[in-house]
DNA sequence: TGAAAACATTTTATGCTTAAAACAATTTGG
DNA sequence: CCAAATTGTTTTAAGCATAAAATGTTTTCA
């Protein structure tokens, strides 16, 4: 096998790691790093949530996205946009129906089909919750200056879309 | 109270608030973003784990931890470690110990401390599994240059460290 | 039209996760 | 020395989460 004949972005890799055994432990800690940062700020507002409103980050979660969609949405829109399994948002969206925070109706036009939104109550307890939730992630985030948040968005956009495309050639 | 004892960062924001209703959206932003990369990469670590080795992630995640330490771990080191609650660990070594993955024996100095290390086959299947794993990552941020991994980086050291000083301060 | 495919949701089985309380062992300070 | 505080772990109760199978509905297309 010529030299020359390495591609980039292989995913078999078994000939290739036998001639290169590559180095990714620069990938390898920017992953961690990322993943520390994303648990600590996750453990931190959660920890906020359940003290000061004594709710769960899973509902608050939900709860933000209905209140971004005022007619409502379905649970295959919520379970994609919060990237989490159908089943999940079942059981989710039956608890928060219960404490009176969504409303839930069967779509006219295709039964399959379950429309969930905010009560009046859950609006308000929302909106509540996400004052305070804006303030907390300010600070969280307090010594990062402007440019630092524009780089950032930038790098991390950069990576979502490499990692798309990766879990794309995946599944492909 | 003096309009002059103000002072930055307080999280008491009550008058600021009403003062000056800042405008957190490009933090809260970040934060989305940053949460939306973890949980796609972390996705598909768990995926392909599951796939490949029938492993779950926090499974590989606490071996992982335990390779880096020969001389293996007390509970407490490895729940601060993973960033998880105590009561976690304790089912999670459980079961890996059930599976023959880890070994666990009471310290001699202290009755309260388990320390816990990997079993040869622990240690072995971990070691085919990290080989992947790093491949995977790799994989994932391909599309990123040198460059932006270094600038990554440091700007998620320099966020985790502002975080850690915030939540330093919401416990004070 | 009508069987097959696709779709939306729920159910099932299993495992993860947390916060808080309980328990057990060690350390500390009067 | 010994009561109190601290430390390390486990237990408890509740909820979160996934993958896969099951259920019911709509669409497709031969």
């Amino acid at each position: 096998m010529p030299a020359v004949s390495d591609s980039i972005n292989m995913l078999d890799s078994e000939t290739k790691a036998v001639e290169t055994p590559e180095d990714h432990a620069e990938e390898l800690r920017l992953w961690l790093r990322l993943l520390t940062c994303t648990t600590l700020i996750e453990g931190e507002v959660r920890g906020r949530l359940r003290q000061r409103f004594d709710v769960t980050l899973p509902r608050f979660d939900l709860m933000a996205q209905l209140d971004k969609a005022p007619d409502g949405m379905t649970l295959s829109d919520v379970s994609k946009r919060m990237m989490v399994s159908n089943g999940n948002v079942t059981g989710l969206v039956e608890r928060l129906v219960e404490s009176g925070h969504l409303d839930r109706r069967t779509s006219e036009t295709d039964r399959r089909v379950q429309v969930i939104r905010l009560t009046k109550l859950g609006r308000a307890e929302f909106r509540r919750m996400a004052a305070d939730h804006e303030t907390w992630i300010a600070d969280l985030f307090a010594d990062l200056t402007p440019k630092d948040v524009r780089e950032l968005m930038r790098l991390l956009a950069k990576t979502k879309a490499s990692a798309q495309k990766s879990a794309g050639r995946r599944r492909a």
